[in-house]
DNA sequence: AAGGAACTCAACCGCCCCAGG
DNA sequence: TCCTGGGGCGGTTGAGTTCCT
């Protein structure tokens, strides 16, 4: 069989999310055959992991998880898989580009003024000792050589511009269910997505651990009550609460949970 | 407004590990 | 013990987008 390659369509995403639901995880190879993809299993694998499993949480990376990423990476170097199990909701792979496009270049920036600082220090340090044996010292104090210093260097938190520049933003898995109509419909064809009951994977199974943390709570508010929406939700944290239950569905907001 | 540079991100490639025959 | 296939992982690519001059 001839093996598609380069972007997926909404059409194999559906595919492939219907037979994962349906049967649940198992061998990679046989699930482009079972589900009627042009594919090679790996890039099943692949597409599942990275875009189509439940609980992916999308879009910009929190000051917090960058925070996580960079003390992480510190410890462990290049290991994404490791990275992302610290990271709920985050796919190796987003964590990998994520780095290499912009914390690489943050990191190194923090090594530097590190770096300078220190031969900062060292020269200040051979200055003082000189000043001990010439009456007079530097023409410049160590304070004024760090002001110097730090008015070269970035802001220690530029990541909050981008984060002002683009909000984040968090994805519900565009394919799950908006409404009971939905999920009648996926029943025609071959299966309902949220039947528990079913042969097979549950929803259930498939939902993240909850967390403590209010991006995560909402997250799973919406997620355990089976809206999620057809449609990028703004990071909530940059809302305020008007803006928020614009967003909101109507059942979620009769619920009286949020 | 246009064009090039820089960036983002989905996806592929190739290597490695491990289990089963 | 060797071979083979599946799965996982990290590196890399390339198309699309955004930014900058």
């Amino acid at each position: 069989m001839k093996c598609k390659k380069g972007l997926w369509s909404p059409n194999e995403d559906k595919k492939l999310r219907d037979y994962i639901v349906n049967h649940g995880l198992g061998c990679w190879s046989f699930v482009p055959i079972n589900a009627g993809l042009q594919r090679n299993g790996k890039s099943c694998r692949l597409r599942w992991t990275n875009y189509l499993r439940p609980g992916l949480k999308r879009g910009g990376f929190t000051k917090h998880e960058e925070q996580i990423i960079m003390t992480l990476h510190g410890m462990l170097g290049n290991k994404w898989s490791q990275m992302s199990r610290h990271l709920p909701g985050r796919s190796d792979n987003e964590i990998k580009n994520h780095w290499h496009s912009y914390l690489k270049k943050k990191s190194a920036k923090q090594e530097n003024i590190k770096a300078k600082s220190m031969s900062v220090d060292i020269v200040n340090e051979e200055l003082s000792s000189a000043s001990s044996i010439k009456s007079r010292g530097s023409s410049l104090e160590p304070s004024q050589h760090m002001e110097e210093l730090s008015a070269h260097a970035e802001p220690s938190d530029y990541s909050k511009e981008v984060h002002l520049k683009i909000p984040p933003k968090i994805l519900f898995s565009e394919w799950l269910p908006l409404n009971s109509d939905e999920s009648q419909e996926a029943t025609t064809d071959g299966g309902s997505l949220s039947d528990d009951t079913q042969e097979g994977i549950s929803m259930s199974n498939l939902q993240p651990s909850p967390e403590l943390d209010i991006e995560n709570s909402i997250y799973d508010l919406i997620f355990e009550d089976n809206m999620c929406p057809n449609f990028n939700i703004g990071d909530v944290r940059m809302y305020s609460c008007d803006e928020l239950y614009y967003y909101a569905s109507p059942s979620l907001l009769n619920s009286g949970s949020l």
